[in-house]
DNA sequence: ATCGACTTTATTGTATACCAAATTCCTTCG
DNA sequence: CGAAGGAATTTGGTATACAATAAAGTCGAT
């Protein structure tokens, strides 16, 4: 997309995230053609991904409001996510070549320094994370499941998921992608699928038991 | 959306469909609004879910052009609904109530009797089958699943796929959906999801083998 | 005062016109 | 024949206006 129509989109995804708009508040064109300094031609293109990603909710009659998430629908999303991904990465190890696998390597290796740290440095922890997930889901070389998986990983579940995570629990995220890495190393598929089926079923009930 | 949005989306659908452009065909919105009767605005609508749901990619500089599938994508896309679909049984066979599971029945009583009809009727046969299908996804009671499976539910491949099925194949569909009811009336999960990953998967070969 | 009917307002969908930026196509010249 | 340059195309965006419809507010009758 363009220049007007991406700056809508994270601005109006960042009032969301920052809770500054939450869930239940309506959101009209105008109002947010004005917060955005755009027009309301690309405050639509906006509101259009961003519904399809379920940020946002239409009513019965076309208006907009911020989307809330039953405990229900958090689960469901946790499964998706993880039947998906897990896909991703058997289809991963079979294809990932050695430049990617070291670039994984790499990032885990900030990713583990960062839990690792004295104060467990969780911005850095998150933004490793994503990019690991990332580099697997573009290993996967598959555009269709890349656009359905990066509508699926909520940030904000991935964020308040974070925040809930122990040290050990961030420790054992560290260990689940060392693993990861050997089933990419070896072309395991199987081994791959299993691990992060696992990783992503823990990170639900990480974010599940403290809800 | 409203009219004049989904009779461009409509408009555009079935020319991509019928095959009047052919993949690769270059779409402007300027033509298209004028074969469809409305203005710029609802046309690029259209096209922003036209091409969520694949039908068109963009060039490099965003001149949209209709989209070719290669052999590979089409069998990950429909990995993917299986995957996905199965999943939406599952869920089904557990939430399912009576008068959804009479919805059923009665779908694919006209599928059965247009397969069995003298002259097998195809388009009822694709029309009855497409509402099963969708009768199922709503009984999983998943929005976010209804909403992926509907990106990816490939109404150019379901076509071209029934196309090919023969007398027998069309009746062994016929009898899988026999099957699923069974395993809805049962409220039996695995077993709904065992038929229905042999369902989408036999569908991938009766496409490819012809190919 | 309360409930319902009516009026006003707000919001989205659409049309139209126009401009800017980028790209593609075509022409012309070396 | 090939390359440079300009013209035409195409999309992204702005602005404005209007219709349809839903929400909100107002008023009136009981």
């Amino acid at each position: 997309m363009s220049r007007a129509s991406d700056q809508a989109y994270a601005n109006i995804r960042s009032l969301i995230l920052s809770g500054d708009a939450p869930p239940g508040t309506q959101l009209t064109e105008a109002q947010l053609a004005d917060i955005c300094g755009v027009s309301r031609t690309p405050v639509r293109d906006a509101l259009r991904r961003l519904e399809a990603e379920l940020y946002i909710v239409r009513s019965d009659s076309q208006r907009m409001f911020v989307a809330d998430w039953s405990r229900e629908e958090v689960g469901e999303m946790f499964t998706l996510r993880g039947m998906l991904e897990s896909h991703a990465a058997a289809r991963a190890a079979a294809r990932i070549d050695a430049q990617s696998l070291e670039n994984l390597v790499e990032c885990n290796k900030l990713l583990t320094a960062a839990v690792e740290a004295a104060v467990p440095d969780v911005a850095t922890f998150l933004a490793e994370n994503r990019r690991f997930h990332e580099q697997i889901i573009a290993a996967a070389q598959s555009p269709r499941l890349a656009t359905i998986l990066a509508s699926i990983v909520e940030q904000p579940v991935v964020r308040r998921t974070a925040a809930r995570y122990t040290r050990a629990e961030l420790a054992r995220s560290a260990h689940d992608h060392a693993e990861l890495i050997e089933a990419f190393a070896a072309h395991d598929s199987d081994w791959a699928e299993a691990v992060m089926a696992g990783h992503i079923r823990r990170a639900f009930h990480a974010f599940s038991a403290a809800k």
